[in-house]
DNA sequence: CCTATAGCCTGACGGC
DNA sequence: TGCCGTCAGGCTATAG
């Protein structure tokens, strides 16, 4: 689920629904999804202070606290936020749980534990610890330097989307969903596109991004997207063909051998 | 410099 | 039914 759209949902979910909660209580499930700290350090970090604040980079949530301090979850290949408006409720494999003063609480749950929890100082010194590209969505990058980033690369144009460091958010998924819209086959080298390719690739990219968020990255709200017809004979959304499976650096790329060249 | 590959971790699914 | 291989929307370290 967790690329940049489905973080971004999350990130919605905890500004609606835990800004000014306070955490009465940490439950930490499983000890090796921590990133740089010990257990007890974010105990304590995150015990009694409260949400004040949320950030997103690419597939990085920064959840603030009074205290300056942040949460930083990423969500690895299966992880995902839910909350409970009372002390009911559960998940199969929550590895976070946070419970606020008035017993609503937060999980956050990640079977394959890919993921990690986190507890940084400065977001922005952690993007660039990281080296961390660009976000992609809305207009917080601008075309020209979009086509400086990509334009140059020896590979795939898939591989180039999906490196957090020239460009941070998109995963599998997106990128075959940006591509299908911009027509371009996932192998074309990056080399052999024109600048306007990229210019459409940018396009598509904003318009991808902004639509999926308004369905909330929800699957079922998203017949018409490629993603609902991955595996199994899929159909394209936009022409009806059998859509097609290639291996590209060791993912899954499908897409339309119709739409896109 | 850059790209492609195996490995991490767990569970679901299909074939035998 | 049970076992086994494969695959899954991520990323890192390592080999080429």
């Amino acid at each position: 689920m967790p690329e940049l759209p489905d973080v971004e949902v999350f990130r919605l979910l905890v500004e609606k629904n835990c800004l000014k909660r306070t955490i009465a209580k940490v439950q930490l499930n499983d000890l090796s999804m921590l990133k740089e700290i010990q257990p007890k350090e974010l105990d304590s970090q995150l015990s009694g202070s409260s949400i004040k604040e949320t950030k997103r980079h690419g597939k990085h949530l920064f959840i603030g606290l009074d205290t300056s301090k942040w949460l930083e979850l990423h969500f690895g290949m299966t992880g995902f936020l839910q909350f409970f408006p009372d002390s009911q409720g559960d998940t199969q494999h929550d590895r976070l749980r946070l419970d606020f003063k008035d017993s609503s609480h937060l999980v956050y749950d990640c079977q394959r534990k890919l993921g990690e929890i986190g507890l940084v100082q400065d977001p922005e010194r952690f993007i660039q610890d990281r080296g961390l590209g660009p976000d992609p969505y809305q207009a917080s990058l601008e075309q020209d330097r979009f086509v400086n980033l990509i334009s140059g690369r020896r590979g795939s144009i898939k591989s180039a989307l999906m490196n957090q460091t020239l460009l941070s958010g998109l995963g599998n998924i997106y990128t075959d969903e940006v591509l299908l819209v911009a027509g371009i086959h996932p192998k074309t080298k990056v080399k052999s596109l024109r600048r306007q390719d990229l210019i459409m690739i940018y396009k598509a990219m904003q318009q991808v991004l902004v639509e999926a968020v308004k369905r909330e990255a929800d699957p079922q709200k998203m017949s018409d997207f490629l993603l609902s017809q991955r595996g199994k004979g899929g159909l394209c959304p936009h022409c009806r063909s059998t859509v097609e499976k290639v291996t590209i650096s060791g993912r899954s790329a499908y897409f339309c051998p119709r739409c896109q060249r």
